[in-house]
RNA sequence: GGCGGGGUAGCUCAGUUGGUUAGAGCGCGGGACUCAUAAGCCCGAGGUCAGUGGUUCGAUCCCACUUCCCGCUACCA
């Protein structure tokens, strides 16, 4: 069986600080990271920032810098960024390194011996924002400056010579590639969309440009840089030290298994990318999940609207495991999402600080007073003990299903609701009163305990810092988590002393 | 215009391969308890499951139409 993991965030583009998309994307794709260490496979997960285009070029031009100086002060905002968000990342990848410019040119090597990519010209209205041209009728006149209709983004004419890749020749390939793997494109809904746009023919895609030079030259032709997609989606495999497919990077980790992305770059990862790999002759990934925006009272953020929740900023204010916990737990993973501080600020109280946290905290308590901080004997477990206990035992292999779907919302509600149930189990066993029942009171006491682990492993993806901390109790850590021993009910060993620890989340007042 | 997704409690969302009283969390009202971060537990209020019509013994779930929102995509001018 392969126990090798590949996933990916986007590369994100570094032409201004991070967003909470950004962080949406990071954070997800750890969560997944995380669960499959945690499953016991040897993960690789790879992010990083994608720095070329003209759009980068005219910015550091704006800033009076050169492109490469621009670059390392916003990728360092990025790479920040991983450490803020507490990211398992095993790598981050810059598109300016040289490691990636000698496997993107090879890629383009082989793709122009093998003639997929052909010599040709292009004139139209140009973005250089959107990096695309537009035919004259997806443009529009206004106030005598030609814009895109769809972005609004101005546009110039351009005439140049250009290579072009054959997307058109792979429609058929990519269509067999999406019937063949059901789950290719996920969620379902946009699986259709990109189905039915490839059904509706693809044209050959220009995958050079001459009027500017911060980008990757083309090998033989040095006054074409190339097209910052097939520049960018690279990444994933330069990481793995493509060209060298007899390295182990490479030879365990490549296809990836799962790309994760924004909505809106879902063509270029699940129709361009497969379609550059195909063309090479090389594996395409198993699986690319477009998840949906992160938007702020209905609306996309935005600087006008002043809605604006700056990631960082969050995280500073109210700590990152609650950013994570808010994200991944309220999110309808897949749509899109609102988010707001109230709701943030409810979720914090309610569910990490009352409900998780002070669980921890009155059976710690209780074990402390009662039991001098020793875990006990777990003499015999009844009828309540087990159905609670076996929980775990029952729907782990569903919990397993729901990572590997990518059913993040199904994996939260467990948790949340083992967390309500554990509170339930410690009010209606009511240990305080079965202080002349030793061994009833102990084996209460050890069921909860067991009850706080179990928990505590199912959140170590989601608020990897706070879990650690609970489970610090019983002196684990990341070395010696494993996702199985959640179906262990007897993990713990009787008189083993526990650890007492500091309140995990504080309560926060919603007064302003 | 075409294709797709969606409109379920005040809010955020589950769910139903069609079947007795439609679910969760938050918020709200009440109660009993005390181990705990005045947390937790119990009870309750609150929904014509967008609208209309149809299929069916029976539809929130299937079909048709209407309406609103979102996404992808096209075209006219």
């Amino acid at each position: 069986m392969n126990k090798n993991y590949y996933i990916t965030t986007p590369i994100y583009y570094p032409s201004a600080k991070p967003h909470m998309g950004h962080a949406y994307s990071s954070i997800v794709a750890d969560f997944f990271a995380r669960f499959k260490k945690m499953e016991g496979y040897n993960v690789f997960f790879l992010t990083g920032t994608d720095e070329h285009g003209q759009k980068i070029q005219r910015a550091a031009e704006k800033n009076n810098k050169k492109p490469l100086d621009f670059c390392n002060e916003i990728s360092k905002t990025f790479l920040d960024l991983t450490k803020t968000l507490n990211l398992s990342n095993n790598d981050f990848i810059r598109t300016t390194e040289k490691r990636h410019h000698n496997s993107v040119q090879k890629l383009w090597s082989i793709l122009e011996s093998k003639g997929e990519i052909y010599l040709s010209k292009y004139s139209g209205w140009y973005s250089v924002s959107d990096e695309a041209f537009y035919l004259e009728d997806e443009i529009e006149e206004k106030n005598g400056i030609k814009l895109a209709k769809q972005s609004g983004s101005q546009v110039e004419w351009l005439e140049e010579e250009s290579y072009f890749f054959k997307l058109s020749k792979w429609e058929n390939k990519l269509l067999e590639l999406y019937n063949n793997n059901e789950n290719f494109i996920l969620p379902k809904s946009r699986r259709n969309e990109v189905v039915s746009f490839v059904k509706s023919g693809l044209k050959d895609l220009s995958v050079s440009r001459k009027s500017f030079s911060w980008g990757v030259q083309v090998p033989t032709n040095k006054e074409h840089i190339i097209y910052v997609w097939l520049d960018a989606l690279t990444n994933y495999i330069s990481a793995l030290n493509y060209p060298n497919t007899d390295d182990n990077l490479y030879r365990n980790y490549w296809p990836a298994d799962l790309h994760m992305i924004g909505k809106d770059i879902l063509r270029f990862h699940a129709v361009y990318w497969p379609a550059f790999l195909l063309a090479a002759d090389l594996p395409t990934p198993k699986r690319v999940y477009g998840h949906g925006w992160i938007l702020s009272g209905d609306e996309k953020m935005s600087k006008s609207k002043g809605n604006i929740l700056d990631p960082i900023e969050i995280v500073n204010e109210y700590g990152l495991d609650p950013l994570r916990y808010y994200l991944l737990k309220e999110v309808s993973f897949g749509n899109d999402g609102n988010i707001s501080k109230d709701k943030l600020i409810s979720c914090i109280n309610s569910d990490l600080a009352n409900n998780f946290g002070n669980l921890c905290q009155r059976v710690l308590s209780f074990t402390e007073k009662n039991l001098s901080l020793k875990i006990p004997e777990n003499y015999y477990f009844n009828k309540d003990d087990l159905n609670i206990l076996n929980n775990f035992t029952n729907n782990y292999e569903n919990l397993i299903q729901n990572i590997n779907n990518q059913n993040i919302n199904a994996y939260m509600n467990f948790i949340v609701e083992n967390m309500f149930l554990a509170n339930k189990y410690f009010n209606d066993q009511e240990p305080w009163k079965k202080k002349n029942d030793i061994k009833r009171l102990h084996t209460i006491i050890y069921t909860s305990l067991e009850l706080i682990r179990k928990i505590s492993i199912l959140l170590y993806p989601v608020i990897p810092n706070s879990s650690l901390k609970a489970l610090h109790i019983f002196n684990l850590d990341e070395k010696n988590i494993n996702v199985d021993s959640i179906k262990d009910n007897e993990f713990l060993k009787p008189n083993l002393s526990i650890n007492k620890i500091k309140i995990l989340f504080n309560k926060i007042n919603n007064d302003d």
